[in-house]
DNA sequence: CAACTAACGCAAGGTTCTTCGCGTTATAGT
DNA sequence: ACTATAACGCGAAGAACCTTGCGTTAGTTG
């Protein structure tokens, strides 16, 4: 499952610059354009890169778009160290859901899910496991510090595939949202008011309204 | 936001059997294609069906894969009515975790993550209304039943969320997971071992196994 | 600094996709 | 049964996409 095209024998320099002019353009392009309206030859009169280039390079759109995910990490979700687990959570969450807001949250969605049916591989794809690294350190950083963090797969369940979940389907994401994820995750309420709404509440008014529900039902 | 093209003026008899055909024809080709190898000359050609048609009755290929997916709630996970509030959720959540198993699953998905741009709109998306009302109506028949169920939004981000972010990233979906996610929502656990793992058990061996977590990790 | 060559630009040609006008079919209404 | 017309089939024209061979540019090596 090479992510990367080709090993690229001549990583610097010219290839490197023509690589970044490409990406660019291409979440560029996102800004007033759907995934599916995107093509090769837009990408191109839009960088100043040649065609012929970037059919050679990449050679589909796809492609493309996995090597842009693919290439920055760094510029969705970096994992914060604030010491104290609760704000480590909560920066995190909300980074989180603001690179979900943006078109390239988007785009990695649309990447992962492009790389569901190609192999019965079944592995998770790279995005989690890089995802799940990370948040592994966060809480053993946690550990090592006294507090009493959630496994991982609490925390991805419980406050990423949320986050995700809205993303996908339409629904507001924000820092409102993540926060209120976070303290369902950190404050589970021993007595539970069962017929009404979630726990949010805590650290002020976020905003009263339910705006998560379905407005057209 | 018209999930169907068109409001359809004439939806009996010819035109639904074309539209059956075109929709069986495209879930043919998935088989064993990519979803982006798909093209409409090529879903006119499996069905029978003429490009002109479908050009003029759909337009393009996302559009026709939304109403595909929009066609079938009924296909993937009809909501129960067992007459016990648990017993609807573990139904329903297993329903889920099987549809999204399946290569209807991944349809469904990435006939999500593509409609996520389209415009500024932001409204939900069809599915996910669908799926709204369809859980609203379960919980509202729990209510009535004299039970405590949950709302929407919490039924929705403590089971529905965390099923698709597993079939998002490749990781493992199955009845287990899925009865475990039911347990967390309405078994919120009064008092917690924080640094552990998630509230498991209740209803015997599930397979003990925490299959949850990242394999290659 | 000079030779080597990977990677790019260019332009032409082939393929596939998309649109359009017109005639035909079959459904909805009377 | 009969009429009106929405929806489909057909074929061709136009547009967009993709490929390919060759010359040029610019990293890399010695």
């Amino acid at each position: 499952m090479a992510t990367q095209p080709q090993p690229m024998q001549r990583p610097q320099g010219r290839s490197a610059r023509i690589r970044y002019q490409v990406h660019r353009a291409v979440i560029e392009l996102l800004e007033d354009r759907t995934i599916d309206e995107l093509s090769i030859p837009l990408v191109a009169e839009r960088s100043g890169v040649h065609q012929a280039t970037i059919y050679r390079r990449w050679g589909s759109i796809p492609v493309l778009l996995n090597d842009l995910v693919a290439a920055g990490p760094a510029r969705t979700a970096p994992l914060p160290d604030t010491g104290t687990l609760r704000e480590d959570l909560d920066a995190y969450a909300i980074a989180v859901a603001d690179s979900l807001a943006g078109p390239l949250g988007v785009l990695m969605l649309r990447a992962a899910v492009s790389n569901i049916p190609p192999e019965p591989d079944r592995g998770p794809s790279a995005i989690l496991l890089e995802r799940t690294r990370q948040l592994q350190d966060m809480l053993d950083r946690a550990q090592a510090r006294g507090e009493h963090p959630p496994s991982v797969d609490e925390l991805l369940e419980l406050v990423v595939a949320p986050l995700y979940f809205h993303a996908l389907f339409g629904k507001p994401v924000g820092p409102e949202h993540a926060r209120g994820l976070v303290d369902r995750l950190l404050a589970p309420p021993a007595t539970r008011q069962r017929g009404k709404a979630a726990p949010r509440a805590r650290r002020g008014p976020t905003r009263a309204g339910p705006a998560a529900t379905a407005p057209g039902s």
